[in-house]
DNA sequence: CTTACGGCTTGATATATGTCAAAATTAACA
DNA sequence: TGTTAATTTTGACATATATCAAGCCGTAAG
């Protein structure tokens, strides 16, 4: 695996980011933005397969991806893997660790990424004199929990295909919400790496995208994916009950 | 379904409440504390099956259960239910409500329970005055996350055994911080329940209870549960991938 | 005390997904 | 650019869990 760049402690305008409305949607006076970049450092490229932290690494910072794409999993002590999710610009990862201190998972960068680095203390501390800033701390951190929680839903209660179409969706719609096509895009990661995450062996995957594809609903080849009927989907997902 | 006894609207006092240690585990002084009493109303009886919330409803407050057990569902549009989890004395539940100011599960009382109802924006207020207070909450909130990708990973990597294996040593370690029997206790949810919960059919978790108890790892008779090798259900646990 | 109902267990069978294997395709690297 | 390794697809078969069904048990209500 490689090292990621060298830190070049670059000094992020949250305020100027294009990517403020997704990362941090608050609002908060000029000079209030401006204590809110001084907390933040842009942190080096980190190059595919790289990793941003491991499961018990001391827990310091929270992430928000400027660029690329994590995933994030977890590890069983006989070697078993879960993928708790793939993380796209906008989104803040690193959660995990407040509750111990420690990573409780690893985040991986699955194409060449960059992240801002938000010291917890500092947020913590700025968050208590900007009550903009501590809701939206509090709705990043419970959105998180009912992320997981359909998840939940999803490996507790859906069939492979189900699985895959809501997977597909959810892409779908982050893709749109930042601007990029909703029915048109590329898959960051392999097929192993969805079974992972949809609790099922790559082989199922590959097949039930197959099938989607025999049913008309999506077009895929490799990694390049296209959705042919989004209600189609949608309608694909919720089924029938196992 | 019962309604709830009427709210007598008792002020309860978490600085004399037994379950302090578990639930708020804060260092505060004396006028701290009485201003987190002060926040904190006892609300009455939840007979066994009612609602403390239910999805949709408005997001106003957390909970903290004082005597009891609930346990926390999602349904999905085609009315398929995930059980979440199941909550017990000194912990705190409806954090997923925070972040669409919605609560997006129901939750519903597993045998008459007691909770402590915390207004979530006076503990926001408090919060920002006390950082040990703030620390707590997003502790609290870390953990939920860090429990429900634990989740995850049973619902997406293990196998029937293996599931009922954790969640029963699951109970255990919970029961065993409360001071109870680590080793012998009642079931306060049906087999369906259990099912929801680790995404199995009630007849499959009625199989593996028996497989267990064939192994001599458990005795189980109707809602009575005794672990007779702790050891064992470990090892049991992580046996091998699926 | 009796009856009724929901919850539980167990068996027989069906089915979805896993496993193993081979070939095709693509991506990575020298 | 050529070579190798990784990824993906597909088939044949194995297996874990679901489904369907019947009977039992325990609790609640009459």
């Amino acid at each position: 695996m490689h090292k990621p760049a060298p830190n070049n402690s670059l000094k992020t305008a949250c305020s100027t980011c294009n990517l403020r409305k997704l990362c941090l949607p608050v609002n908060l006076s000029n000079i209030e933005m401006a204590r809110l970049d001084d907390l933040i450092t842009r942190k080096g490229v980190y190059r595919h397969g790289s990793i941003l932290y491991r499961s018990g690494d001391k827990f310091q910072a929270l992430y928000a991806i400027r660029t690329g794409f994590f995933k994030t999993q977890i590890l069983n002590e006989d070697g078993r893997e879960q993928a708790t999710g793939f993380q796209m610009a906008g989104e803040i990862i690193g959660m995990d660790g407040i509750s111990s201190d420690a990573h409780t998972c690893d985040a991986v960068a699955l194409e060449d990424s960059e992240v801002c680095e938000i010291p917890f203390n500092r947020l913590e501390d700025l968050s208590r004199e900007l009550p903009p800033l501590q809701r939206h701390l509090h709705r990043i951190l419970s959105r998180e929990i009912v992320r997981d929680q359909n998840i939940m839903l999803l490996l507790g209660s859906m069939r492979a295909e189900e699985r895959l179409a809501a997977f597909l969706l959810n892409l779908s719609q982050r893709f749109a919400v930042r601007g990029y096509s909703p029915t048109s895009f590329q898959l960051r990661m392999t097929r192993q790496e969805i079974g992972s995450y949809l609790g099922l062996k790559l082989e199922t995957v590959s097949r039930a995208l197959s099938q989607l594809q025999e049913s008309k609903l999506i077009n895929v080849r490799n990694r390049s994916l296209e959705i042919l009927c989004l209600p189609g989907l949608q309608a694909c997902m919720g089924k029938r009950a196992r």
